[in-house]
DNA sequence: GAAGAAATATTTGTATACTTAGTAATTTCA
DNA sequence: TGAAATTACTAAGTATACAAATATTTCTTC
């Protein structure tokens, strides 16, 4: 054995061209960078990357499968653009599961991720008095992923985070002013007591309730603001 | 303008070529014609369908984000083969959403779609009688999809219909044994019942306990014969 | 004969080329 | 001038070709 045995090749990355674009598509699609109805067409998002239309193809087809494009049989992907009743429809499941999350999260959560879940808690509270909506938001996220993580079934964790996933591109009026960051913190708080408590009805209950307002104040902005509809 | 004016093309199939490949393996794997854990070689399924290897490598992307196959870089596809904990972790999420569905439909479906359900319910008692596990099986599927439409949430419906089909290899050994198939149907009775009194918490419960009742079979089923886990 | 290394074969990932369908533009005829 | 039809063009669907990585086999060495 020489020193300059074989290193680990470095593999620049694990993914292949097509799961690149694939993640990159649907960061731009989640956050906003392309619109809800921009068609997309394969060449040129082939440029953007350097590649040929082969993997872009493949990437479009698992947005689809995933729900955040639409591909039509010769007209191409176009991203989703949904009616309201559909971003309705997709806010009740939303409800309920993430409801059945939380339930069964209270009774399977460690200590120690009750104490996280707390942590995060207390994080967010800063950003409620910093009135830094982004930021918050990015907490917010994270606080009900740890939530998915407590139910401890990897399937239940994927199926809610794809669901959220999906939501996503509809979720950017959510926290448009002061006082929806406070409430929704507060919401969080009585949501957190029920799971220390070990009160898994309730906590259920809030957090349904938590997530249908979260539609509400949704559709309700997208009604009154039907020309920045996005 | 002569007689001969052009025809509609009888446009054979208003899909694409990948996408009928999709739908052939998928039914393949549904079935249990292809079994868990098979490798798919995409040069031999080209050659199967007399196409290329294009398609076929989009179909089974589908196919991937769908959740019937994984794949692998650089090493290719197989037929998802799941853990037993991870099958009974779909079985309860999938109680979940079935009771959330049978919930929901309780409060709008319309009369016609109740009447609709009992007479599969109907049915599929002729089946019992029949011992005809086949028959009653394809009942089976209809009348939990005629809840998923009672519901009337097309977001809700294409969730659970996908649910059930990345079960469904898993679900062969579901009604092996005519008593199963007598429980299954009383149960159904008794979900009926409380669609037609319009208690959804009730139906509810009774659904969710139904389906993990089938989930119980079979991870039973599968711990005792683990050869033939399929 | 077994273990490891080199060579070969197989298979996937990507690129390019070709075919076909859909769309837009132009032309022709009423 | 307007509508229908033909043509041209664009973009998606599919096939083929090539490159890169993994799997397999063979050969060498102990």
């Amino acid at each position: 054995m020489t020193v300059t045995e074989k290193m680990e090749p470095i593999r620049v990355a694990n993914e292949t061209l097509a799961s690149q674009i694939r993640n990159c598509l649907a960061d731009d699609i989640t956050s906003g960078a392309i619109a809800p109805g921009t068609q997309i067409d394969e060449q040129e998002v082939a440029e953007r990357f350097g590649a040929s239309r082969t993997p872009v193809r493949e990437a479009l087809r698992e947005l689809a499968s995933s729900g955040l494009v639409t591909i039509e049989p010769r007209r191409g992907a176009r991203v989703v653009e949904l009616t309201l009743d559909r971003i309705g429809e997709m806010f009740e499941v939303m409800a309920e599961i993430e409801a059945m999350c939380v339930r069964i999260a209270t009774e399977r959560m460690t200590t120690l991720e009750r104490y996280q879940l707390h942590h995060l808690h207390n994080i967010s509270h800063k950003h409620v008095l910093d009135e830094n909506i982004d930021e918050y938001d990015a907490t917010n996220k994270q606080f009900h992923t740890t939530i998915y993580n407590g139910t401890h079934s990897s399937f239940l964790i994927e199926l809610a985070s794809n669901l959220r996933q999906r939501i996503a591109p509809f979720r950017r009026a959510q926290f448009r002013g002061i006082q929806r960051l406070l409430i929704s913190y507060e919401e969080h708080a009585a949501i957190l007591n029920s799971i220390f408590a070990k009160d898994s009805d309730t906590a259920a209950k809030l957090m349904r309730a938590h997530m249908l307002v979260a539609g509400a104040v949704y559709t309700r902005y997208a009604y009154e603001h039907p020309s920045r509809l996005e």
